[in-house]
Parts: structure tokens; C-alpha cells; sequence
DNA sequence: GTGAAAGCGCTAACAC
DNA sequence: GTGTTAGCGCTTTCAC
């Protein structure tokens, strides 16, 4: 972004607010109340039994003095943290934050806390995350993908808590394990496609080595094809920027590039609609010269004049499940679950019909 | 999303991974290693001066254990934690993960550690957010926006650390802030608008009771609009859904209701997208009949057939000067720092040149 | 360069 | 129903 800014530090118009004085305790609210430090501790909590007269004094001493108890001391004393950690590789990629949001949906009434770490698709950086995340010794851990470094499987593995991959199931799971199989998704596209018709089919995607997901529908993509005797006719690869503008650019470079394509498989939706948007500028018929489709079903194509072809990834439910399984909501089982979660092919205006 | 789905529960093929044994503590380290947990100690924080024998000898015992050490129990004999908690409304503008992004990026390299909470924009939600974040003792908070519940106030006014309000600055600060002046922003968007000759104007915008910046965004815009002897024409507001989808949606209303309009005003670029895509669907001439202006600068629009007007607000940078002023990089300043950050106006390809 | 003792602010377990 | 005691796993402080 090339835009100019300026900024000025405005005068002080009142005195510094955050004093470091000590932090309130327990013991002032019993000083403060004239109950003892475990009673107050119990009212607090809503733990045993209470008379209505001390509960009373209590609640109005520590409102009243501001007290916030201690989190820290409380899960070291209790060995309890009411903390899950989320390791998810990025938040500009509208997938994860819903399923975020389908985890904080369920943990909602579990009284459990979702804390994000975010890898940017770095091995080394997951690693890290998870390290600083068990470190706080959370009651359960949901991990993107099934690709760690080894250290950090290790870690997952010790950590002696429920740990639930995330997204994907086409490999070897720590503990648990919720999503779909990603190379099954390429696969059927490719299938779909084939069926429809067309045959000159190219392929668009990020270049990142370690979107291990979107490597594994390419994967699958390519072994249907080649059941039909089919290769891809084309390829183009991208990383940064803004992938609306990027889907438009390599849709344009392939298609001046090999001109008879009739197929555009994209790695993710924002660049397929792109490459939809920039199609219809261009006047191409489609699906009827070209077809296009993306992957994820993300609700911006709502919005788009035509809906792209695209397969859900089921992500709110993924969110779902996951936290399911670190509350214990499925009782019975202790960990070790793999729940394959099957996205539906949504054809929308951009696939001729067989 | 009427999008059915399957799933199975996959037979368990190895055993339960997580039993929930004891985690290792210094002491078993120190037992490995033939070293007193002190000194176990400060190899693991690098801190004071160990011997490089001794040195070797606790690494080596600490990993090939696997020890990951008790955040919990350190931070409360420290008195230290190194986690910053983040309040934002929502994570699905994607507003709000660029802060983020600057945040990160500038809390990188200072030990600090940023926790983010989600309100959905509810008060109330907030006040338990900022409340359960407190109770873990982070080393300063940011908190999106000036309006808070009295209760959240007076929390974060207690607590004794640095508390950073971010993308606003009309109104009172608790202790510092960083933003822009959103009531400036929709001022100087209107007279932009007048200055090109429009003269009819609508509003369409998110139906959101507590997004107070949209709220002043449009006060300041129908302040410049009175100045110059104006009124809104026309309004139009929406809730939930997909905002390109709505976008278009209302526009389509608000044109067929207003058919002599000659500029809409969106509270947000999503809603603008969608609004500019239908404009150009229907061939109507943007900007000559009918202008358009968005407000953030979101990457998006970059990929679109044409650039909507917008309002770059600053996020990344933002999210930059919070982190440092939560990182005490503004040397000689205890708190209570203003700093207003003044938007640029990108008019693109959707207002007339004047 | 290394170790021993005390205690961070809470809660579990038990007494009364 | 309420209070007392003993830690939780580290780090601080001070001694050696």
C-alpha cells in the first residue's frame, strides 16, 4: 500500500492511568467482607454450600473493590485450565475463522475458553505455537492439518490431553481427528468435470509447499484425470497479494497462454472468482467455452453474478466436532477417533450439466 | 446453507493416545539431569551463568523427556506473564485479522504474545471477555473502540497495566489510544461527493446498533451533507448474510425506490462490491449517472472490474502502534497517549473528477 | 557457578 | 456452613 499517512501525538490531557499498584487478592475481599479467604473463594466459583447472608457480603465487597480473581494462581492450585488451543495456519483465509467459530459455538456452554495460535504455514512457527500453547497446560488442543514437524507430534502426543487434526484426515492422526479427505474431493471434481464434458482442463493454485491440503486435492485432481486418460493441459501457481486480483491475472496468462483450454480448476474460491469475473469481462461463454470451478464454498460467491462451482468444506461443522470431542461430549471414548466428514459438490452455473 | 452431510465415526485402529499421566515438572528434570531444579531453572530461561557442561547436561535431559515447561506456575511465582490480550468485535470482517496481522508482527520480537478474544459486538460479551482475559494477568490489553459497559471500564481503568483503545479516537480513552477519526472520515468522504457535482446521496449500511464507528462514520458524513445545504436522499441497512450478496441487494432497492440518486455511500466495501458489481451488471454508467464510495481499503477490491472509492483506515498501522505502546517503545511515556492516524481518501474509479 | 528456602494466590481436603 | 492447612510448580533471594 503506497499511501502516505501522518499521525501526531496528541498532549496528555490526563494523568497516566495504569499505575502498576499490586493487583486486589482474595484476602482483600475477606478483609474487605470479614469472611474467610475460602469462603469468599467459594462464593466466587459457586462451589458448596454458602448462606444467602455471607454470599451476600461477599458479592458486594468484591464488586465493589473491583476484585478479579486470579486465574493463574487458581489453575495452579486446582491443576484445571479452562483453555483449548486452536493452531490454525492463517485468519485472511475466511475458512478459519469459521471454524472458529464453530468451535466457540460448542465450547460456548462447556465453560471452556478457545486461545488461537496462528502459523502462518510455517512448520517451524507451528512448532513454536504449540510449544507456548502446552505450556499453559490447556485441557485440550485442536491442530490444523496432520503434517507436524516431529518434535511437535511429540509434544501433542506427551501432552497427556485430548488433541483433536483438524481439516483433513488423508494421513496419520496423533489423537483424534475431524474433516474430510481432500484428495476424495479432488478426485470427484475431476470426475464431475470429466463427466460434463470437458477435456482441456488446467489448473490454478497457491504456491505455498505447506498447504498441505490443497496439494492433496491436486493429488487426487491428477489421479482422475488420468483414469480418463487425461493430463492437465496447464498449470499456474501464485503466493501474495490479493487473490481476487491474482485469480484474475493467471486466468488471463493461462488462458492467452493455451488458448483452447475449456477448464479451469481453481485451489480456492476468491481466486476462482476471479477468474469468473474476469471471464465474464472478457464476454467467454460459461460454462458453455469455458467451465470454472473453486473449492471451499465460501459465502462471498452469493454475491458474485454467477455462483462458481465449488465444493464445501464443511468447515462450521469441523469446528464443531472438534470441540465436541474436547469437551467429551462423546462419551465412551477416550481420544483416538477419526470422524470423516463428507463435503457436498455444489455445480452452481459455472459446469455444464452432463 | 441447506447443504446435506454425511459422516461416520471410522473404527478406532490404535490406542486411546491421550491418558491423562502427570506432566513433568522441573524436578524430574533436575532428577535426569543430576542437577538441582534451580539450576535446571535457569538454563531453561537462559538465564544467570551456568557452566556449558552443566548447561548440556539439563538440555539434553529436558529434551529427550520431552519437558515442556509450566507457564502457569512460572508466571505466578514471576508475577510475569507475557500474553496481550486482544478484545475485537468480530473476526469475519476481515478488518479486524490485518490489525491483528500488525499486532503480531510488532509484539514479535518483544517476548510478548497476543490472545484474542471476539465479542460479536456485544457489550455484554465484551465485558466477559475483558473480564477473563484480566483474570489471567496479561501484560496489557487492547481493546477495540471507546464504548464499553461502565463495569468493562472500571476493570481495565484497575487494572494496572497499559490498555490500549484502537481504531477509534472520538470519544474518551480509559488509558491510550490509537484510530482515526471516523466522524472526520465520513466528513471528508461527503465533501469529496459534493465537491463532483453529486447531489443526490444514499446511505446503505450494516444494521448494527453497537458499531459505533459506522454510527459516526455516517454522522460526520450527514454533517458535511447539512453544511452543504443537503439531506440523505435515501438509506438502507441490512443485517447478516453474505455483504457482497447484500450489496447488491440493496442497491437493486434502494435504485428501483430512488430511481434519480446519483451517489450511494456504504458504510463498508463488501456492501459497495456487491453494490458496484450489480451497478455494472446493469450497465449503468459508474461514475457518470451514479457514484460510489466504499470505506477500509480492503484488499478486494483490487480484483474487481473497477475501483471503488474507499477509505484506507489504517489498520495495519494500528495495530502496529498499539503493540508498541503496549511493548513500552514510547519511551518516557506512562500511559494516556492519543494518537490519531488520518485516513487517506482513494477516490478510484467510481466518483467523477471534479 | 550452584543450591536451599520462602512464597506467588489460589484451591483440595479435611476439620470443626 | 465455615475455617485451617498444605501444597500446586515454578522463581526470587540470598547464601555458599
Amino acid at each position: 500500500m503506497g499511501v502516505r499517512r501522518f499521525s501526531r501525538i496528541l498532549p496528555v490531557t490526563k494523568p497516566p492511568v495504569h499505575d502498576p499498584r499490586r493487583t486486589l487478592t482474595l484476602r482483600d475481599v475477606s478483609e474487605a467482607s470479614g469472611v474467610s479467604e475460602m469462603t469468599v473463594s467459594r462464593v466466587l466459583r459457586n462451589r458448596g454450600d454458602v448462606s444467602v447472608a455471607t454470599r451476600e457480603r461477599v458479592l458486594e465487597a468484591a464488586r465493589s473493590l473491583g476484585y478479579v480473581p486470579n486465574k493463574i494462581a487458581g489453575a495452579l492450585a486446582s491443576q484445571r485450565v479452562n483453555l483449548v488451543g486452536v493452531v490454525i495456519p492463517s485468519l485472511s483465509n475466511m475458512v478459519f475463522p469459521e471454524v472458529l467459530a464453530g468451535i466457540s459455538e460448542t465450547l460456548e456452554d462447556t465453560g471452556l475458553q478457545p486461545v488461537v495460535g496462528v502459523t502462518n504455514y510455517s512448520p517451524e512457527r507451528e512448532e513454536t505455537v504449540i510449544y507456548e500453547m502446552l505450556s499453559w497446560r490447556p485441557s485440550g488442543m485442536i491442530v490444523a492439518g496432520l503434517e507436524h514437524t516431529e518434535a511437535a507430534r511429540a509434544m501433542l502426543a506427551q501432552a497427556g490431553i485430548p488433541i483433536v487434526e483438524i481439516m483433513d484426515i488423508d494421513g496419520e492422526a496423533v489423537d483424534s481427528a475431524v474433516g474430510i479427505s481432500h484428495r476424495r474431493a479432488g478426485r470427484q471434481m475431476a470426475e464431475a468435470i470429466i463427466a460434463s464434458g470437458y477435456r482441456r482442463i488446467a489448473f490454478l493454485g497457491t504456491m505455498m509447499p505447506h498447504d498441505h491440503r490443497a496439494r492433496k486435492r491436486l493429488q487426487g485432481f491428477e489421479e482422475a484425470l488420468a483414469k480418463a486418460g487425461l493430463t492437465l493441459a496447464d498449470q499456474e501457481f501464485y503466493s501474495g497479494g490479493s487473490a481476487l486480483l491474482k485469480g484474475r491475472e493467471m486466468t488471463e496468462a493461462v488462458l492467452k497462454r493455451s488458448p483452447d483450454i475449456d477448464f479451469l480448476y481453481y485451489s480456492n474460491d476468491m481466486i476462482g472468482a476471479g477468474g469468473l469475473l474476469y471471464c465474464l469481462a472478457q464476454g467467454i461463454d460459461v460454462p458453455g467455452k469455458i467451465g470454472l470451478a473453486g473449492f471451499n464454498g465460501v459465502e462471498l460467491l452469493d454475491g458474485l453474478p454467477r455462483r462458481l462451482a465449488t465444493m464445501d468444506a464443511c468447515r462450521l461443522e469441523i469446528g464443531r466436532r472438534a470441540a465436541e470431542i474436547i469437551a467429551g461430549k462423546h462419551a465412551g471414548t477416550i481420544g483416538g477417533e477419526v470422524i470423516e466428514l463428507f463435503p457436498t459438490l455444489q455445480a452452481g452455473d459455472t459446469i455444464r450439466r452432463a
